[in-house]
DNA sequence: GCAATGTTCAAGTAGTATATTGAATACTTG
DNA sequence: CAAGTATTCAATATACTACTTGAACATTGC
C-alpha cells in the first residue's frame, strides 16, 4: 500500500472509531448510558432521572443512536431505548475505572458530595457471592422496582429505597443485610444502609451496581 | 442528600468522566494511543507516523494529558510520551471492539483497503502461544525496531518489515513462520506473510498487536 | 555564549456541539 | 376520525474544538 494510500485508510477509520468517543465526550451522555445499563428507559423517564427537556434527552439518544451505542424498541405510544450490547457497559466501565484512578477531581467531588464511606461496611461481588451461597444474609436490591424487574441478584428481594422505611418489618432481624443498586456513584444502597443502622440492624453495602456483577459473570435473575 | 444536591453531585461527577470520552472523540487522537501503546515516542515523530504537525501532535497530546490519559518524560532534547496506564490500552481496546462489531462502516474502510485477510492464513495468540512452546514455528516482528525493544512475544526475533526482503536467508526454510504487529489495523504484518508466501515460505499472521498480547496475560520480553 | 534543534505556547479562523424553543410527526384511545 | 400524548425534528444562539502559523522557550553541541 502506498504511502497516501494508507493514511487515508487510517485516516478513515480511526474516523469511524472517535464516533464512538464522541457519545462519551458529554456528561449527559454518559448519566444516561449509566441508567441504561439498568435496563430500557423511555425518553420521558430517562429526562426525568437527568433532569433534561424530553426533546434534549432524545437529542441525546440520537448521538448514541447514531454511533450504535444504545438501540430502541418502539411500544405502542413509548420508545424504549437501551444498550445496543453489553460491552457497551465494559466501555464505560472501564472509562470509569480510569477516571477513578487518575483523575483527582473525581476523588474529590464523591468526597464531597458522599457520606463518608469508610463508615458504611461494604463488601465486593465476590464476598456476596459467597454469603449468598451460604444463606447467611439478606439482600435487598433497593433500586426502583422497574429496574429490579429488569434483572437482579437470585435471592434479592426489591425494596425500593423510598419504601424500606415503611417496610422494615420484612426484614428477618438476626441476618446481617447487604444493600445493592445502581453502582458506586449511586446513593441509594448508602442511604439504605445508613437507616438499617439507624434501626438497629447490621448492615452493608455492596460496593459495586447491578451490570457491574453481571459483567463478572456472576448470575443474573430476571 | 436533596434532589438539588444529588444532581449537582452527578453533573460535576459525570463531567469528569467525560473529559476522558473527549479525548477519544477525534480520530488523530485515537490514532496517537494507539501507537502509544506499542511503547514511549517522542512528539516530532508520533508527527511523522500520523502526518500531522509537530505542534498539532503536541496540541493532541496536551489534551490526552489532561485528562492523564498519557504521561511523559523528559530527556535532553526529546518528551517521551507514553500511555498512563495500561488500562488506558483497555479502554481503547473495548472502544475498537464495540466498533468492529457495530459500525458497519468499519467492515467498508478495512476491505476497500486491505489486502483480502481471508487469503491470508492467521491464528490467534492462544494458538500462537501453543506452537511457540512446542517450538514448532518462528516468530517475527516486523514492527520498527525502537517497538521491538520496548516489548515483544518471546523467542520473537525483529525483522522490521523494510528490511525483511533483504535478511530472508535468516529464516529456517523447513519452519512455518508467524509475523506479528502492532494490531489488527496495521498492515506490516500483512505484507510480510505475502512476501514470504511469494518466496516460499508458509507463513500467518497473528490477528492482534502485541499490546493485545500483553494484555491477555501472556508474556512479553523486553 | 551562540546557533541549532525539539517542543510548547498564543492567536486567529473555520468548523462543530449543546441546549433551548416551538413546530411537526406518530401513535393510541375514545 | 378527532383529541391527546409521546417523541422527534428544525432552527437558533452560544460555546467549544481543530488546525495553522509564527513566536517563545529549553536544551545541546560547538
Amino acid at each position: 500500500m502506498e504511502h497516501a494510500e494508507k493514511r487515508q485508510f487510517k485516516q478513515e477509520l480511526y474516523e469511524q472509531f472517535a464516533r464512538i468517543g464522541r457519545c462519551l465526550a458529554n456528561g449527559h451522555r454518559l448519566e444516561i448510558l449509566d441508567l441504561l445499563a439498568q435496563g430500557e428507559r423511555t425518553v420521558e423517564d430517562l429526562g426525568i432521572d437527568t433532569d433534561l427537556s424530553t426533546a434534549n434527552v432524545s437529542q441525546h439518544l440520537q448521538v448514541l443512536r447514531s454511533a450504535r451505542l444504545v438501540k430502541v424498541r418502539r411500544d405502542g405510544l413509548y420508545a424504549f431505548y437501551s444498550l445496543a450490547d453489553p460491552a457497551v457497559f465494559s466501555l464505560w466501565q472501564v472509562l470509569r475505572t480510569i477516571g477513578e484512578t487518575h483523575l483527582t477531581e473525581v476523588q474529590h467531588i464523591t468526597d464531597k458530595y458522599l457520606t463518608d464511606r469508610s463508615q458504611l461496611q461494604a463488601i465486593c461481588a465476590e464476598e456476596l457471592y459467597a454469603l449468598i451461597n451460604r444463606n447467611s444474609v439478606t439482600v435487598i436490591d433497593v433500586r426502583p422496582l422497574r429496574e429490579y424487574a429488569s434483572g437482579h441478584i437470585p435471592s434479592a428481594r426489591s425494596i425500593p429505597i423510598e419504601e424500606l422505611e415503611s417496610r422494615l418489618s420484612e426484614l428477618p432481624k438476626g441476618k446481617d443485610i447487604v444493600a445493592y443498586c445502581r453502582g458506586p456513584y449511586c446513593v441509594f444502597a448508602d442511604e439504605a444502609v445508613l437507616l438499617l443502622n439507624r434501626h438497629g440492624y447490621r448492615a452493608m453495602r455492596l460496593n459495586e451496581g447491578l451490570p457491574d456483577w453481571d459483567l463478572k459473570g456472576l448470575s443474573v435473575e430476571i
